[in-house]
RNA sequence: GGCGGCAUAGCCAAGUGGCUAAGGCAGCGGUCUGCAAAACCGUUAUUCACCGGUUCGAAUCCGGUUGCCGCCUCCA
């Protein structure tokens, strides 16, 4: 069985078959920058950052685009507001989406092209597009003609026919359909622009994916992305625009990712409930969120809420955990590193075996429909087997444990990176989660540790009544706390 | 009005014709611990919105009902 998954051209999942063996072509729409990033780009992002990552575990050489929308009406409304350019505005939210990105861990694409680099590329290929009579000119507007193109509603399943019957539809004087879209807008007053045969003006929203798909990838290629939302119109329109020119299929594959609620309600400005990236991951680790978001299946709609991030902080918290005593263990000084699987006898064996098929129960899960969620399932069996491995009175850091236990380490990890979890030291990760949920609760640090102090030394005098009232004074405030040989240590619960 | 999607335990969520319906969170009982935390073991859906049908067999396929949601306008 190899890697199949629904495309949204045929409503059906499909056998993946490349154009060409071991490589392949993805392209998936970015953001327009004229404002942050909200968790709805996070999730489109870490959809196509795990599809992408794990078409390269799977080894196929990938080549992937997404591009920045660099030139548009709501970028020139806001340069407009500011009394700058464009290219400020554009440059600064470019910058502010890389930021986020990486810190999400979000791989970037192999290439990130702008529309702007590519304007004499949309002007050649709306001039094929006029060539062919599938598009008209009207005062300097150029308009693509749906009526033309007889494939016209094949990806979000419609016909001219039932979108005609729709009644939200602008009349607009200049267009011979009321579906007919603009390739070419003439410039107003104040307003960028380029020259071209039909005047000056910029190019319509829709082009530029066309334009730069074709560049990088050619005129087919095997995959293209992007959020639900945009399967209608603007897939849609790529496609005329594409099929239109060329005469040759656009994309073999259409994926879109589900999108993200906020406490069961879409998320628009409107409602005043978008949350942005930055917001997002001050309150939680990017690992949460990603965890969060890869939960799920990549189609369906999640709900962001505190009760749902909280979960996924649970159970980060359980990934962590297991990956900090595997770290401590390993760490016992017992060399395992002659060690191999045919050492392995009685219980090391069998955990060894079933830690080694995490890899394959990874790609089973993965290979239908990058099915995340299954995968993460199986890490979660993984952890619990490890636990119970290192929690049997048996165990003790021998070179034969101690080999088991790397080798769950290292697949656990190997997964991890696909989806972008476990990238932390467990360490690191609790003393950040410490901080950032002491900070939201307004908790002071010092004020808990000194507890903690006064805590220790009641116990020292085996005053038990004052340690565990000190123990409950904060855990009234969600602080709990864990002896161990090495000390008390504290986290929120 | 047109097109499409979803409905699985207290919550989140996988599963799309046939072994005991994954996994996580929360809960409960136990082990461990001075007490806890974490971890482990056990437990929590005879049942998959409802009603019919197809089939030897359905959460999974078909028809209907109800509820929720998305797109049709910029949108990840």
């Amino acid at each position: 069985m190899g890697l199949r998954f629904y495309n949204t051209l045929t409503n059906r999942k499909e056998d993946f078959r490349p154009i060409e063996d071991g490589k392949l072509g993805m392209y998936v729409c970015g953001i327009t920058a004229y404002d942050m990033c909200h968790i709805g780009h996070a999730r489109s992002a870490v959809v196509f950052d795990v599809i992408f990552k794990y078409f390269k575990y799977r080894g196929y050489n990938v080549t992937y685009v997404k591009n920045f929308t660099d030139v548009d009406d709501k970028i020139i409304a806001k340069a407009n507001s500011e009394g700058t350019d464009i290219t400020s505005i554009t440059e600064r939210y470019i910058k502010e989406h890389n930021e986020d990105m990486d810190r999400m861990g979000v791989a970037r694409p192999t290439i990130a092209p702008k529309a702007t680099e590519n304007i004499q590329g949309m002007i050649r290929l709306i001039n094929a597009l006029l060539e062919r009579g599938l598009a008209y000119v009207v005062d300097g507007d150029v308009y693509y003609s749906v009526d033309k193109f007889k494939g016209y509603g094949k990806l979000s399943g419609r016909n001219l026919d039932d979108m005609m019957a729709g009644a939200r539809i602008d009349i607009d004087e200049k267009k011979k359909n009321p579906l007919d879209f603009i390739l070419w807008k003439s410039a107003k007053e104040g307003e960028p622009w380029w020259d071209s045969p039909w005047g000056r003006g910029r190019p319509g929203w829709h082009i530029e994916c066309s334009v730069m798909s074709q560049r990088f990838l050619g005129e087919t290629f095997d995959i293209h992305g992007g959020g639900r939302d945009l399967i209608f119109p603007h897939h849609e329109n790529e496609i005329a625009q594409s099929e239109g020119a060329t005469g040759q299929t656009f994309a073999n594959y259409w994926i879109h990712n589900g999108f993200i609620r906020v406490n069961q309600e879409k998320m628009s400005k409107s409602l005043g409930n978008i949350f942005n990236m930055r917001e997002a991951m001050n309150m939680y680790h990017p690992e949460v969120l990603r965890l969060f978001m890869l939960q799920s299946h990549y189609r369906s709609p999640v709900d962001f809420s505190d009760e749902s991030l909280t979960d996924a902080r649970m159970g980060m918290e359980r990934f962590y955990e297991t990956l900090k005593k595997m770290k401590d263990a390993l760490s016992a000084a017992v060399d395992s590193s002659d060690m191999s699987a045919k050492d392995l006898s009685g219980k090391d064996k069998e955990v060894f075996e079933r830690v080694q098929a995490l890899p394959e129960r990874f790609v089973e899960a993965m290979d239908d429909d990058f099915n995340t969620a299954r995968a993460i399932g199986y890490i979660f069996d993984t952890v619990r087997l490890v636990n119970g491995y290192m929690a049997d009175k048996e165990f003790a850091p021998t070179a034969e444990s101690l080999f088991v236990l790397d080798e769950a380490k290292k697949n656990m990890r190997r997964v991890g990176k696909v989806l972008g979890l476990f990238l932390e030291d467990p360490d690191e990760y609790f003393e950040q989660d410490k901080k950032r949920e002491a900070q939201k609760m307004g908790l002071d640090t010092d004020e808990i540790d000194r507890l903690i102090e006064e805590r220790r030394e009641a116990r020292t005098a085996k005053n038990w009544n004052r340690a565990d009232e000190i123990r409950d004074i904060l855990a009234a405030k969600k602080v709990v706390l864990k002896d161990s040989a090495g000390g008390t240590t504290w986290k929120i619960g």
